[in-house]
RNA sequence: GGGCCUAUAGCUCAGUUGGCUAGAGCGCACGCCUGAUAAGCGUGAGGUCGGUAGUUCAAGUCUACCUAGGCCCA
């Protein structure tokens, strides 16, 4: 036959024709359909489409404004959309404001590094100007980049923790804490800078060399335990081992560890006590030999005191666990007022939190004789004064690495100060948290115990930072006697004024503004005050987000959900559970989701370091958004995720897979107009039922796993239905119903019925995952009539209970079964070279009853989902099945194998089916 | 050092209360098709379940320890 002829018979087929384009070029069209959606205004016309739905409250926890977003970001923010989205299409009103955190420590470093030397000469105000444009910067850039992932939400208009009505609210919150008497002010130890008087938080603590004196000093112990009995009248000395020996003078206890082995030992005539394991390390420094006496756990010793070596006073032994036996002799040397660990101890052992350095690094009076010298030129005179006492067993120098000023660079040391603290316990916050937490829904579930375990453990929680960027903590003091005066009357005049002003008035305005009309110092009478410097803790801020909740229409308070990183859990979960508790009595979440980590593809953290960052903006220039989307569906995200090349082009894989499946349907439905063309259910093709109960079982499990927020097993669940059920089963069996029936017929109609609905519920069923894609199809539907104008618009397809009863699954499975093992024989049959397209075979089955029956009354069934010209069916006991080539030949245009046997074709050269299609279709071959 | 989490084929995931030869899709190999074509179809080969030791008639599935990795603390 001519190429030409064959040419012509194609021409009579119906093939699939589709606009929908098989190369996604997602980074060409994504920005296309951003606009479209920016357009029509997608956010406002759902939230329209729902205005008289129950609400849904995703509440939003503001990202840091600061640097570029990062893959953590896209997936914290395309899961949110997931969710949002997936409620819309549930039927709920489920509005989405962003948020960004705007102010704290890194905007304020940032501006500092890029001000230099210039700072010095800046007022606060004008400082706090330059954070302000630096937040403001980078909110941009990152709202440029989540509007790219498709995330819907109201971009125009978030919420920022730098907005008055926002710091207005933070004042508000802050003043329920005065008021249950929770604010309170008490000394912590921070770093400090002597030469420039400032705390310093540890990002501007840079580590470099440094020489100190090291000091092994004598306590000699005071009360003898009956267990060392023996030597009741002997001098038992503690030996302690410490780089600051200025901090000696606040040495209020020394720390052993309860479970390590401590003796007794013999040294030089005296008699001394430290870790067993250390002994012959000082015994080494001290060039002498030892005679351990006697061994005991550190728990013996809790308790006892000894006598400071400088002082006529105790100091307690006492037990903790960062007691450590590399160095030293782990007997700690503690002053609670210069160490975080030996805060921590302190407050355990309720020892004061003794620092008696002042502001400049000078010891204060009550020192005694070191009343007014610098503490580091006082080191050598503590030194000598140690010695003359008969307290210093050895001296020495060493280098060693010590936390300096970034700024100064000068040595840096732990100072305790007074701070703003919230008591957790004074209001019975921690119990109460406590028991809202339980009344959360935890997903994972885990993540009940791991914040009830942070909540039961915590300090309390100091609020107070003495930095110049966030909303300043609204106290005043007395000028006279330095009392601080925390007034309701003053903060509510403060909240007020922030509300219109913001918390640049603080600085800005002058303290009569603030303060209620003749309020006095309540320590001293006295009615001078000042303001006072230190900003809040940004957490306290972010902790407060909840009340755009309050403020915002169409919302509501608790949040259904807040969705963070693992992170959280200490951070905003945390905070904002404290605020709310003590604001509204009640837990701002009903549930709360954490995802994990994203790591790369061996599972190790992103880091400069091992150059293994991958970025979002590179994904999606290259793949774009919507890979990444998928990404985030594919994984499962209450782990750590990872992302690489090789997941990377998985991803695509599938995607690819979706995309082609959807262009392939959109092509066979070219035809077809669901008002016209649609079948009525009773008269649908079996086959055509058959995967319309697939769909409906489809419809079950994907809305179960929207449900549980399982992303990755819709992502599983779509792939698997498109691969298996429709790419290598329906959709490949159906071909030859659609491409040579005559259009019109009605089991093409029946199938196109059906393609229809599967193409229509499949994308809708995806949309809130595959965004852009499920547009772009949506966009290449067939027209309908309530066709809305975006996917997005739409609800889910519901579950239709009729379809599920109108199939006889076990039937089909055994159908199934049957093909599967008919195929297998068929590619033996082609490894063999007897066939090679399967429509060249002729299957010849020999069944038993129950298979033949079977088959014999779904024939024409068999004959379409094996894609066979022939089935020759026997009876037999002994099942067997074998292939032949056939022996008719190929019709031209539907490519299937006759027998020219009946010699009523009125075209011979095509089969009798085509032939017919042809009469009617008055197609002149010639 | 502490709290919590993770570890099943190359990749992403399933594996109910411990119970037959550990599943899926993708990828890979081989083949078919050329009327979904930078597509489509079929067949097949890949894990002994991070390691060790236990409990049990029986463990990927329970216990202990170890290793690797993650978050948060210290």
């Amino acid at each position: 036959m001519s190429e030409e002829k064959k040419v012509k018979w194609k021409d009579t087929l119906n093939l699939p024709k589709t606009n929908f384009p098989m190369k996604a070029q997602l980074n060409r069209r994504e920005p296309e359909i951003l606009e479209k959606w920016e357009n029509m205004d997608i956010y406002r016309s759902i939230l329209e489409k729902r205005k008289d739905d129950p609400i849904y409250i995703l509440h939003d926890g503001p990202p840091y404004a600061n640097g570029n977003i990062h893959l953590g970001h896209a997936l914290n923010k395309i899961l949110k959309d997931f969710i949002v989205k997936t409620k819309s299409m549930e039927g709920f009103k489920a509005p989405y404001v962003p948020g960004w955190d705007c102010h704290g420590l890194p905007i304020e470093l940032k501006v500092d590094q890029e001000l230099g030397s210039s700072k010095k000469d800046m007022s606060v105000l004008d400082i706090r100007h330059k954070c302000r444009n630096y937040a403001e910067k980078f909110l941009k850039i990152q709202k440029k980049g989540f509007k790219r992932l498709g995330i819907f939400g109201d971009w125009e208009n978030p919420y920022k923790t730098i907005d008055p009505t926002y710091e207005s609210s933070i004042i508000k919150y802050f003043k329920s804490f005065v008021k249950n008497k929770s604010v309170i002010r008490k000394k912590r130890p921070v770093f400090w800078c002597n030469s420039c008087q400032t705390a310093l938080a540890e990002a501007e603590v840079e580590y470099s060399n440094h020489l100190s004196s090291s000091i092994y000093v004598k306590f000699l112990l005071k009360d003898i335990p009956d267990f060392l009995g023996k030597y009741k009248n002997k001098e038992i000395f503690v030996v302690i081992w410490t780089t600051t020996p200025w901090t000696i003078p606040a040495n209020l206890a020394i720390a052993l560890h309860p479970d390590y082995d401590y003796s007794l030992f013999e040294m030089k005539g005296e008699y001394y006590i430290c870790a067993t394991r250390l002994i012959p390390v000082l015994a080494d420094i001290l060039k002498t030999d030892y005679k351990k006496i006697i061994e005991f756990k550190g728990s013996k010793l809790n308790g006892l005191n000894t006598i400071h070596p400088l002082y006529n006073r105790n100091s307690l032994i006492i037990n903790t666990n960062y007691v450590e036996l590399d160095s030293g002799t782990g007997c700690v040397h503690t002053a609670p007022g210069h160490g975080e660990d030996d805060y921590r101890a302190g407050l355990e052992y309720n020892l004061d939190i003794y620092s008696p350095v002042d502001s400049k690094g000078h010891f204060d009076n009550t020192t005694g004789k070191y009343e007014g010298k610098e503490i580091f030129k006082a080191n050598s005179e503590i030194i000598q004064d140690l010695k003359n006492n008969n307290r210093l067993m050895y001296e020495t120098q060493i280098e060693h690495s010590y936390p300096h000023c970034w700024r100064c660079k000068k040595p840096v040391i732990f100072r305790a100060t007074e701070q703003w603290f919230i008591s957790i316990d004074t209001a019975d916050l921690r119990k109460k948290a406590l028991n809202e937490i339980k009344k959360v829904k935890w997903y994972p579930a885990w993540g009940e115990e791991r914040i009830s375990n942070m909540v039961e453990n915590r300090p309390d929680w100091c609020i107070s930072r003495q930095r110049d960027w966030g909303v300043p903590i609204p106290v005043f003091f007395c000028k006279d006697c330095g009392e601080a005066l925390l007034s309701i009357e003053a903060i509510d005049k403060i909240e007020k004024i922030f509300n219109d002003l913001g918390s640049d008035s603080w600085y800005k305005e002058e303290i009569s503004e603030f303060l209620p009309e003749g309020i006095t110092c309540k320590k001293c009478g006295c009615k001078n005050f000042e303001k006072g410097k230190d900003i809040l803790d940004v957490w306290f801020e972010s902790g407060s987000s909840f009340s755009i909740l309050e403020k915002l229409p169409g919302h509501k308070f608790p949040a259904d959900m807040y969705l963070e990183g693992g992170d959280q859990y200490r951070g905003w979960f945390h905070s904002s559970l404290l605020v709310a508790i003590t604001t509204k009595d009640q837990s701002p979440y009903k549930t709360v989701i954490t995802h994990g980590w994203a790591l790369d593809e061996h599972g190790k953290a992103m880091s400069k370091s091992l150059g293994n960052i991958i970025e979002p903006q590179s994904i999606i220039e290259e793949q774009g958004a919507e890979i990444l989307r998928l990404w985030v569906a594919m994984v499962n995200y209450k782990e750590d995720v990872r992302l690489g090349k090789e997941i990377l082009s998985r991803v695509i894989e599938s995607y690819r897979k979706i995309r082609n499946t959807w262009r392939f349907m959109l092509g066979t439905i070219s035809d077809f107009n669901p008002e016209k063309d649609s079948i009525p259910d009773e008269h649908l093709r079996e086959i055509d039922l058959f995967i319309l109960y697939k769909l409906q079982k489809l419809k079950q499990k994907i809305f179960e796993a929207y449900t549980n927020y399982e992303y990755h097993i819709i992502y599983h669940t779509i792939s698997n239905f498109f691969t298996i059920d429709l790419s290598s089963f329906y959709l490949h069996v159906i071909k030859d119903n659609l491409y040579c029936n005559s259009p019109n017929s009605k089991k093409r109609r029946s199938t196109q019925t059906v393609i229809f609905k599967l193409l229509k519920e499949t994308i809708l069923l995806i949309a809130p995952i595959l965004s852009f894609t499920t547009e772009e199809a949506w966009e290449n539907m067939p027209d309908f009539e309530g066709k809305e104008n975006s996917v997005h618009l739409n609800l889910f397809p519901k579950i239709e209970k009729k379809y599920l009863n109108i199939i006889d699954n076990d039937k089909w499975e055994k159908i199934i079964k049957l093909r599967d093992k008919i195929l297998k024989e068929i590619e033996n049959a082609r490894d063999a070279k007897i066939i090679g397209d399967s429509l060249e075979a002729e299957i010849n089955l020999d069944l038993n009853d129950e298979y033949y029956n079977l088959v014999s009354s779904n024939i024409k069934i068999f004959k379409e989902i094996l894609v066979v010209s022939k089935i020759n069916l026997k009876k037999s006991e002994k099942e067997k099945i074998s292939i032949r080539k056939s022996n008719g030949k190929k019709c031209p245009r539907c490519w299937n194998w006759f027998l020219d046997d009946t010699g009523e074709n009125k075209l011979p050269e095509l089969c009798p089916r085509c032939s017919l299609e042809i009469e009617e279709l008055n197609f002149d071959p010639e």
